[in-house]
DNA sequence: TGAACGGAAAAAGTATACATTAACCGGTGT
DNA sequence: ACACCGGTTAATGTATACTTTTTCCGTTCA
């Protein structure tokens, strides 16, 4: 069949399609998520459709009832404002703990080649960015700066807040390339980027946090931009699909 | 019978039985846990064996294995020291938000009323503590400050964090009334929950920030004391037991 | 009128049989 | 000796029947 959502087995594949429903607005905050309909619904038994919903428990995406069941978390705008803080929080510690801790060589080498290959994204011609590439090695910048310190616990937290779609570095990215405030923001971020870099190689920690949680500030001036200056913009950025403000 | 664990469902018994048997260390870090046997010794079956790790997963205290299943998480000292820098980092802009924000007058209210609590813990003969009420208390000094700038999603990581046993406010205070090291950091801890008040009520948010990243750091240094100054003490902690090094 | 009770319906909780997949192990070929 | 192959075992994945709990609604009584 041409439909059939990619997945090994049914739980993998109602979590994917579950997840795709909530973060579209298809199955909007507040809902009541009820096993048997949506065991129907999926043509798969309750029992999957119980694993996947205890998974988007884990991911933040669904919250649990207390007489049993889940419900589909709400987010609102103050939401997505203070998740993007939380992000530029841990981002903050980890680059922080990075320059006071030391990172390992190899992490600072890739972080480095990273930073080299998002320059290459710009220098062709003035103007013209290949937004698709830099969205994908930003995202790969965010990854190393969670895992540069070495802490297990720290990364794992720093990635569990980027998993909010909303609060995602690239959340703001793609698809706005002709928008010239957004042009201009990517090159102000990449001088961050290295910036950043410069902080944890010279163990300037204090500077390190503070040029990650600016950073992260980027988000919130798009958002407020898309918010403010062009409201019609909201329809184009998907991970807002599931805010209701 | 006596024994039993108290718990409406099943899975809620399982839940309680393994989280405790986790806590304890008998189910050590890296330990496989597999669903047959566990529910043939909690005599029951295997799916509310299931639904119970898949809560415990979304507790942090049991991995996914990628080809199903789950193991204990292995702690080490290194991840404690870290869950309490991220417990202070959090609580430090829960802190910083409530006070740029404004924090409600209620909540500030109950917050100064706890405080003036604790103090009455301290008053009525000097080098005695009640360490029961004190350790209740700063349990919920902790919660209200979470809470206190109105953002679900900052209170709700700030909990997630402090859920980490070894990173929970009170995981170094109970059973240590005979040290007088731990007597003293208490009378500081105090005064760090004065002033902290004082900061957020001033809308001083950078002042708040960094007082409540100190506050953790007493829980850094009593677990040194007990690391470095008399290593007996470890068994007597009740959140270390799960931690490895 | 309105609160409390009770019963029916619908939901989650549980057990269990069966299906599928991953892991282990012993043999065989090079 | 070592790697690969195949089969057996043991684990998770799934469906489903059944049980228990919750919820909702209509009725009755104060």
């Amino acid at each position: 069949m041409a439909g059939e959502i990619s997945g090994k087995t049914h739980a993998t594949r109602a979590l994917i399609g579950l997840r795709a429903k909530i973060l579209s607005g298809e199955l909007p905050g507040g809902m009541r998520l009820f096993e048997v309909p949506l065991a129907e619904q999926l043509e798969i038994s309750r029992t999957p459709v119980r694993e996947a919903m205890s998974r988007l428990a884990e991911e933040g995406l669904l919250d649990r009832v207390s007489s049993g069941g889940f419900v589909v978390r709400t987010f609102g705008m103050a939401d997505v404002i203070d998740a993007i803080e939380l992000r530029g929080v841990l981002e903050g510690t980890a680059a922080r703990l990075a320059a006071e801790r030391g990172a390992s060589a190899e992490g600072l080498g890739k972080m480095r080649e990273t930073v080299a290959n998002l320059d290459a994204c710009f220098s062709d011609s003035p103007g013209d960015v290949d937004f698709e590439r830099y969205s994908e090695l930003n995202a790969e910048f965010h990854t190393i700066l969670a895992g540069l310190c070495g802490s297990e616990v720290v990364r794992r937290e720093v990635d569990r807040v980027m998993r909010l779609p909303f609060a995602s570095p690239s959340a703001f990215l793609p698809d706005k390339a002709d928008i010239e405030a957004f042009r201009r923001s990517l090159n102000f971020a990449q001088e961050q980027h290295r910036a950043l870099l410069s902080a944890i190689a010279g163990r300037e920690g204090a500077r390190a946090e503070a040029i990650a949680r600016e950073h992260a500030r980027t988000a919130r001036n798009n958002l407020e931009y898309v918010l403010g200056e062009d409201r019609s913009l909201i329809e184009r950025v998907p991970s807002l699909a599931l805010v209701v403000d």
